[in-house]
DNA sequence: GTCTATAAGAGGATAGAC
DNA sequence: GTCTATCCTCTTATAGAC
């Protein structure tokens, strides 16, 4: 290994250092509260140095969400790959490892009103490309699951993957924790629960009279 | 009417329109993103003069919960009062009101994490009576709602109650009314049933293993 | 109570030496 | 690439005249 080989080492070290405090802090805090100065002490170096990986902020923050669509990504192949799921048990595992990933501080929570961050991310192709990626593949699942009945097929899929998607900021899961004494696994458990199974009781009602449209 | 009297009515007529300026700007981007030199300027008078009627920018935010949960009790006393309703559709039309309300960006979206708002709430009198009133009454209607097996008997109270809550402040509803061609009494009927009946299929599996414990 | 002007401080980003 | 020191902008909050 050449020397300048190990030089890129240190520096993509450095890099992941960076972007592992990002995602904590992001996860902590959010975007809006979390300052660069923080970062900068949690890694242990000059906020000066940050900028010299990244131009700013939100480009700090789009790496901290390529990340952990890179990892849902794996976690979405390695359920692929398991015959014994249905696609139902599929997106529930997904959503599970969301949760589970939120109340362990490591998930990202992006407000989707902010402008600046959005924006960035908007042109940000890596980021792009592998939030496709995703919602394709899940986009996939659901209606396959729809088409075999799991899922609420009088829905659009769009709405049951947003619906999944705001699992990973829902803020039941943070009160929850903060108030009761439930375990993570409890609170992750009885959140899938109100999510695939909604809060009706077992009686069920007539089928809800939601219009498909062109979306 | 002495004319002490119109003087105040003035003032109050001044405070009812900060604090319906907060509302929208709290709902449009959320309490860090509004600068209350936006709403000193939506109101029309010098940032100043806001300082006269509120001593910070959490007393504005506060004043703007306040006006929410003063309306959310007179929805619940009106339901209260319908006999033609049960429990869980008494609660689908609070959880109803809140999503139209958030469509209409008359919500004001407090993010759970920050931590100086959250202080500031919880040490003013008249929100915490208020949310409580609320929470007292939502959660009557739970617990009946659970015992006639309308509701989720194998969830906590509390947390359908956050579940709720949290409809106030779903994504979800943005992002499909910014990505998708439904009107938005679509995307509420959609989003009552996601919440209601779950993204499941009509095909009900095995009660789920939730285990209740002390909160 | 309303205004103009300004203090006070936080936070994103950069200059320039090493 | 890393550091220290600094700039600059934005935002909350207040001083002081009217």
């Amino acid at each position: 290994m050449a020397r300048g080989s190990f030089r890129e080492q240190v520096l993509l070290a450095r890099e992941v250092a960076i972007v592992t405090a990002v995602n904590r802090l992001l996860g902590e805090k959010g975007f809006d509260a979390m300052t660069v100065d923080a970062v900068a002490a949690e890694v242990g170096i000059a906020k000066a140095s940050l900028y010299k990986h990244f131009k700013s902020k939100e480009d700090l923050a789009a790496a901290a969400m390529i990340g952990v669509l890179d990892r849902a990504l794996a976690l979405i192949d390695t359920l692929q790959k398991d015959p014994t799921l249905d696609e139902r048990d599929r997106l529930r595992a997904v959503t599970r490892w969301t949760m589970q990933g939120q109340l362990a501080g490591e998930m990202p929570s992006l407000p989707a009103q902010n402008s600046a961050l959005r924006s960035a991310l908007m042109t940000n192709k890596k980021y792009l490309d592998r939030l496709m990626q995703v919602s394709d593949l899940l986009g996939a699942w659901i209606v396959a699951g729809q088409t075999a009945g799991r899922l609420d097929v009088s829905l659009p899929p769009e709405v049951l993957l947003y619906t999944v998607y705001a699992r990973a900021c829902d803020p039941v899961l943070g009160v929850l924790k903060a108030s009761t004494n439930f375990t993570d696994d409890q609170i992750v458990e009885m959140l899938l629960s109100t999510c695939f199974r909604g809060l009706d009781g077992p009686t069920r009602l007539a089928t809800p009279s939601v219009i498909r449209q062109a979306s």
